[in-house]
DNA sequence: CTGTTAGCGCGTTCAC
DNA sequence: GTGAACGCGCTAACAG
């Protein structure tokens, strides 16, 4: 192990500029109450010594941590790319480093329990993972500000979007260019995220005055990333054209479906989006070369204003009730003859 | 700020078991010099005051922290992104948190010092930054195990790639194609990568009894990214198209540039791979899209294999001297009609 | 086996 | 304005 020997600590420092160490320290935390030529002192022993303090020393002292984490499932994504980069702006010129936790995509609520028992951070970013009670009274003993993202819980602020308007817009500006039959590709298990898309998808249709017909809302059978992988996506557009081959628009739940999808749909002989138009939900990066409108959910945006929330919290500048915040997200058209009938 | 009142310690854990602070700092720690019936009793006196041992109190007694950090310029490229899915594949089962320090496109060599500066880590893994001899000398003085990601360093553990292989490769492999013309889109500065590179494409092209024509060496004006960027490759695209119109096939230096290189063909009413065939650096998602075969770098076993001699090296089970592992990037291609002649 | 005690490096009263 | 002493929560010898 790396043995630290000769550390420079704030008596070598008090030493050096013939003060008490507690005149280091006000010069380190620029108090007010030291002559102008004593701190001059203490800064050119600081200088010349190349003296920092110790954070876990000052964190202990200070009973804080200038420290805070992200929880996500996982991190590899575009989508939670995004939501990163978010966050990194918001503390990139702040002294605040950026724990990440993993929470993996199995027993992810052990990781998280497991993550917060260690407790060295002082507010938590909890992204993609569910709020149970027993998450929730875990999140609360821990006493550190949490702001949720991606979800609801009434005891935390948080920032989720508004996964049925999103689906809405999708199906909406399908349906404005000309299409009759919409079919959508869903997640293989049951989450409010997924009903709520099928229940946007369900209303523009019906708003629109067409028919909601369950057999053109098919999943994959892949359970990668619970149904929202690209191989899913694939295996549900194929199911698609098999059952009803008069499709001619495809709204999938997430980016990697509709990568799926327009794999399928070009093996199949046809062309995207000549044949079949296809809406993606989540900002893709690849839409632009397949030719693929998006719902983009502005997750950098998320990402920065739920890292500043947080930031207040920690500082405690803010003593507001928790509070929820509904994103909405936006369609990005690419080209919309692109998509048009 | 989050006050931390009735805050549960040791001591109370060990008035509530009837011992001293010490035999439950032992069970904490899993000593073996504690009798049975003592642990229990602690064990059941933690379980019931619901107590976890403060983490910076921990560090502070044992002058280590369990923790490494990622310093990394940026980590929203696909790239970046695979390493980051590497280093977690090595500490997912680890009691190890890891820090992620994004340097910045602008000042890094700042930011890495203020960082390192504020020391609070047990290792660290600096990837994409060259080691410079003021870096290196504080990475030393931080006394804590470095290993280096992507650049070269006597005084570190190293895991870099051979760039000079790769273009080899890319360009070994469109000769094999029929190629004959085959232009490099570069980036705008000088690098020790980017001569390597050029390098590799040029003995490539002598191998095989092919002119060098510098002239179809180009790089985009774009300074973003080190000319790395999208737009630069556009740019640069499009200038070796008006310089050269006969070239049948590129060499793009990033999967950015390759992506811009792609549009500007495109925008040229030219096809890929189809008029001109394209290779790019790194793994691009979206070569599938693009009819794109690319030079692979692995960087998911570079994350690996980098955070796995951090560890080893964190835990003192590894003395060896500094060692530099030089990856051989690899050769993914889509189709290889694709890029045929 | 268990308890006592001295730090870890720094912040923070208090007297001076 | 400055300095000595104590405390943060825990680990690590050293006694017993």
């Amino acid at each position: 192990m790396p043995e630290d020997k000769n550390k420079v600590t704030i008596y070598d420092v008090a030493s050096k500029a013939g003060v008490a160490i507690s005149t280091v320290s006000r010069v380190l935390n620029s108090s007010p109450d030291v002559s102008d030529e004593t701190r001059a002192r203490v800064k050119r022993a600081i200088e010349i010594l190349n003296f920092s303090p110790d954070r876990v020393a000052r964190s202990l002292a200070q009973q804080k941590v200038q420290t805070i984490a992200l929880a996500i499932p996982t991190f590899t994504t575009p989508f939670h790319n995004e939501l990163l980069k978010g966050i990194r702006n918001c503390i990139r010129d702040e002294d605040i480093d950026l724990l990440l936790c993993d929470l993996g995509s199995t027993d992810r609520h052990v990781k998280l329990l497991n993550f917060l028992h260690r407790g060295a951070v002082s507010g938590l970013l909890l992204a993609g993972v569910k709020v149970t009670d027993r998450i929730a009274s875990e999140l609360k003993t821990m006493n550190a500000p949490v702001v949720v993202i991606g979800y609801h819980h009434p005891n935390f602020d948080s920032y989720s979007w508004d996964d049925s308007h999103g689906a809405g817009l999708a199906v909406s500006h399908l349906i404005e260019r000309g299409h009759k039959r919409i079919g959508l590709i869903r997640s293989s298990s049951q989450s409010n995220t997924q009903n709520e898309r099928i229940a946007g998808y369900r209303r523009a249709l019906e708003a629109a005055g067409l028919d909601f017909d369950e057999s053109i809302v098919v999943s994959g059978e892949t359970a990668k990333h619970a149904g929202y992988s690209e191989e899913s996506g694939f295996e549900a557009m194929k199911r698609m054209l098999a059952i009803s081959p008069r499709v001619t628009a495809v709204f999938a739940s997430s980016d990697a479906q509709a990568i799926g999808a327009w794999r399928a749909i070009r093996e199949e002989g046809l062309t995207v989006p000549n044949d079949i138009a296809l809406v993606g939900y989540d900002d893709v990066k690849t839409s632009r070369f397949i030719g693929l409108s998006t719902v983009d959910q502005h997750m950098l945006a998320v990402g920065e204003k739920a890292a500043a929330r947080l930031m207040q919290r920690v500082e405690g500048k803010m003593n507001e009730p928790p509070q929820s915040f509904l994103e909405r997200p936006e369609l990005k058209i690419r080209n919309s003859s692109e998509t048009s009938r």
